[in-house]
Formats: C-alpha cells, sequence, structure tokens
DNA sequence: ACAAATTTAGACCGTTCGGTCTTTATTTGC
DNA sequence: GCAAATAAAGACCGAACGGTCTAAATTTGT
C-alpha cells in the first residue's frame, strides 16, 4: 500500500462519519481538513473533488455496516438464529450511531444526486435480499411454513427497521426499536414449524 | 392579512417544496429568491434568516400533511374505514411526492439542529398517535380484539410506513409501499372480532 | 389623491465555498 | 544515502454564500 493509497484511505475512514452525520452538501472541504490535519494539497491530490470523497464514504459506510450484518448472519445455524443475530446487529445503536447511511444519504441523494441514488438503490435492494435469503432458506429447510412469503417479509421488515432507525435518532431512545425488532421475531416465531 | 403577510407565507409557499427536495443546506438564498422572483430585500424583510425560512417551510408542510391525513381519517366512520382511508392517503405518493417532510427534514436535522429536531420529534409523535387513537377506539367500541396493542401497532405502521416511503423514493417505484400497505391492512382485520 | 408608513429592490459587505497550482517536504527504489 | 518520483502544504483564485443597508417603490389610512 502506497502512501498516497494509506491517505487516501485515512480521508475516506475520517470522512465518512462527519459526512453521514451533517450531510454531504452539510460537510464543507474544511470540516474534512479539520478532521484529517491535512491541507488541501493533501486532500485533492488524492481526490478529484468533494463529490468523489461523498461516494467514497457512502460506499465505505456501507460496506462496513454490511459486512458486520452479513458476519451476524454467517454466525447463525439455523434461520431463526441467522434472523435473529441480524436483528441484533440493528439492536446496537452504535452500529448506526450517526443513522443508518442509507437513510441518510438516500434522503439526500434522492431528488439532487442518480448517481449517490443508484448506490443507495443497490444498498437497500442487497439490505432486502439479506433478509430473503434467510427466510427463503427457511422454507427450503423445513423450519418455516411456506405460507409465509419471503420477499414481502423482508420488504416490511427492512423498511420497519429503517424508520425505526429514524425514530432512534430523533425521538432520543431505542424504546421504539425495541418494540419493533420484538414484533419482527414475534411474527417470525409464527412462522415456525 | 397585509402585504407583508401575504408575501411571507408566498415565501414559505414557494420555498417549502424546494428545501424539502435539496434540503435545509442545500437550499441557497439563491434558490428562494429565484424561485419566489423576489430580491434579498424581499426576502429579508419577512424573515430574519435562512433558518427562519426552513423552520417556517417544515411547519407548513407538516401542517398541509397532517390535515390531509387528519381529514382522510374523520371521513372513516369505523376503525377500519379510517385506518384504511389514512393508509390510502400514504399510498398516494403525490402527497409525498419530494418525499416526507419528517424523513427529510429529520435526517438533516438530527445530529446537526436541535431546533428543527424538536420539531420533527413533535410531528412523529402527532403521526404516531394518529395510528394509536384509531386503535385505541376501535378496542373500545369492540370493533377489535382487545389483544392488539395499540402503542405496538402505531410505532410498527408509522416505522414501516417511513421506510416505505424511503424505498419509493429511491427504488422510484411503489410496488413496495404497496406491499407494506396491503401487509398493515390485513393484519388490522386479523384483529377485527 | 395624497402623505405617511411599510415593503421591496439591489448594490454592497465580509466570509466561506470548492478547486488550482507552484513550491516544499517526504517517500521510494536503487 | 542519495536521486528521482511522489505526496502534501498553503497561497491563491473566482464564485457563491448568508446577510445588511439605503434608496426607491408600493401599499395604506384618511
Amino acid at each position: 500500500m502506497s502512501k498516497a493509497e494509506r491517505t487516501r484511505q485515512f480521508i475516506i475512514e475520517t470522512s465518512a462519519p462527519i459526512i453521514n452525520k451533517k450531510g454531504m452538501a452539510g460537510t464543507s472541504l474544511s470540516d474534512i481538513m479539520e478532521a484529517t490535519k491535512l491541507a488541501k494539497g493533501g486532500i485533492y491530490g488524492n481526490f478529484e473533488n468533494k463529490e468523489e470523497i461523498c461516494k467514497e464514504s457512502f460506499l465505505y459506510l456501507r460496506t462496513q455496516l454490511s459486512t458486520k450484518l452479513n458476519n451476524a448472519v454467517a454466525e447463525g445455524k439455523s434461520a431463526k438464529e441467522k434472523l435473529f443475530n441480524l436483528l441484533n446487529v440493528y439492536a446496537n445503536d452504535l452500529n448506526t450511531a450517526d443513522g443508518c447511511p442509507i437513510l441518510n444519504f438516500g434522503t439526500e441523494a434522492d431528488d439532487t444526486n442518480p448517481v449517490m441514488k443508484e448506490q443507495v438503490k443497490k444498498a437497500i435492494h442487497s439490505a432486502q435480499s439479506r433478509f430473503f435469503t434467510i427466510v427463503e432458506d427457511g422454507i427450503k429447510n423445513k423450519e418455516l411454513s411456506s405460507a409465509v412469503n419471503p420477499k414481502h417479509f423482508s420488504i416490511k421488515v427492512f423498511a420497519m427497521i429503517e424508520g425505526a432507525i429514524l425514530c432512534r435518532k430523533i425521538l432520543g431512545s431505542d424504546e421504539q426499536m425495541k418494540i419493533v425488532l420484538e414484533s419482527i421475531k414475534t411474527e417470525f416465531e409464527s412462522y415456525m414449524l
């Protein structure tokens, strides 16, 4: 890893949480300079423009969270374990401490930034398919009733969790998140054979 | 209504959809000047600063949507009618064409603007209590089983809808919203006596 | 319709914005 | 350890930012 590559990575990792918090438009280059303790030259030697830093920051946050979620799933032996492990990652608010990147970047990009919007679109599909696969496999394994619709379930669950992340952030409490996750668990258990 | 009051209202109504789309940080005063065809003096004669325009714009959007939702509920005779009418407003994506203000302002304000955050907080509670009251009244009227928990139901439903609004915006399709709303209706019907 | 009061235009202000470029400092391969 | 290559510093740029203020235009009460 060359010096430049290390610096580039360092800039991304340092900027990502700031951009996630303050937004793309709300984060200025001086915010990034201050956080990285780098001068303009150090930044622009590694990135073409602010837009690129934002794009890479989203990709980084998405990968970070994705890895954590995938690992949680992988640790489960059964569909139930997989789903519950996955939900527990969302339950831990440190994992989306500054909010979910899908929510943050998505709401900002939807009307203004088609490139980012496309990235968020991929992220949504990937998050939903994580739930989908668990349920689908559960049905195949005869762990779950074939009456449950994996597509509908995954869409509902994803939507509910994103909404709950928003509520947690604004209300400053994870009470609602807990209620939502409990409800998902209960519904899932009702599908078990 | 004085001239100034009319102008002030005109500025709010013109700016609100722009700020809802582009965000508070992403909307510049020149955006507002261009949209209203007013010069700086016309704007700053009626508002102290950009922040105030943002605050009033959110309040306006919130009231607009709130009124539409409340009217829908009021038109229903039974709990079922009330809820279904309410959900149908969310189903019509024109009502949240630029996205839900709670989602848009909420995600931007959460880490940066405590005053706005507090406004969004109120909006969430008010939206949730709309669902809560319908269910609670339905139980009182013996229309719904007392087994259903109004608080949990309203939290779940609100979260799911907010998530679905995000998905509709990013995915550019209301398929998922339809699935979510149908699922809510089905669940509600299962509670009916 | 006219005078006083109010509202709006727009020139102006300092600041900050994103971005460039030359100079200096630091890595890197040998 | 030294020279060539690379990376970072920071002065500099024009544009755009939010906001002020005076002068002109318009509304208002009579």
